[in-house]
DNA sequence: TTGCATTGCTAAGTATTGCAAGCAAAGATA
DNA sequence: TATCTTTGCTTGCAATACTTAGCAATGCAA
């Protein structure tokens, strides 16, 4: 993915987290994360994309493969990308029905 | 592990190789190589990892762990693929971007 | 020996990550 | 209104990956 900085802003503001909020639980400051969200940042560190993962509750894999990092056996790893869970962070059932009749939404809008 | 530059230079000796016939092959500069081997890097990029396991046939995970960079645990993994409950099928990282969004919408509105 | 190629290495330079400090705008509170 | 706080952001800096250029030692052929 080429901006992934919209995607990282997008995991925050889902979540309704302010910059300093995810510096304090992350150890990545709110400086860094601006840019990391404003797409100036080519590859953040694994070390940074794992502490992310872990409190935006997506899989670290993900993240690496999104910055662009090689990542270990393509072929193991498709059958995890389509749980959303995987994708977007965990969400509650009624927010899964809600997502879904958007989605169906954003597919009848598009076509 | 700490001293990893003795891992490396074993993987290259061990196949008689010399640091600027490794660097044709992966193209990772000898000079690099021969910092790496001798300790000299911190943490060499995953994609220059990615590289050198292919070349020397050894597990691009080994690698990432020896230089200290954080693993996916597979239990971690398996948490993912495995929350049934969110499972909504493919979708696309424009979808994505707008799932993220709309979340955002409804957990405002909730609150 | 003399000349040339090969070897590992160092030095110096560029690019990028990630941080601390601090700024301007907006919001809250008096 | 005036003051304090919160928010995202920019700037300047240190650390470090990685390269190019080149050096000293060794080997090897004439």
């Amino acid at each position: 993915m080429e901006n992934y900085g919209e995607y990282f802003r997008a995991l925050r503001e889902s979540k309704q987290l302010t910059l300093r909020e995810v510096e304090k639980a992350t150890d990545v400051s709110n400086a860094y994360l601006s840019q990391l969200e404003s797409g100036k940042i080519k590859q953040p560190s694994p070390l940074t994309l794992h502490k992310l993962a872990e409190f935006y509750g997506v899989a670290y894999e993900l993240l690496m493969e999104k910055v662009g990092y090689p990542t270990p056996k393509k072929a193991e790893r498709v059958r995890h990308s389509n749980s959303v869970a995987y994708r977007i962070g965990e969400i509650s059932e009624d927010e899964e029905v809600e997502l879904l009749n958007y989605l169906k939404f954003i597919r009848s809008r598009k076509k």
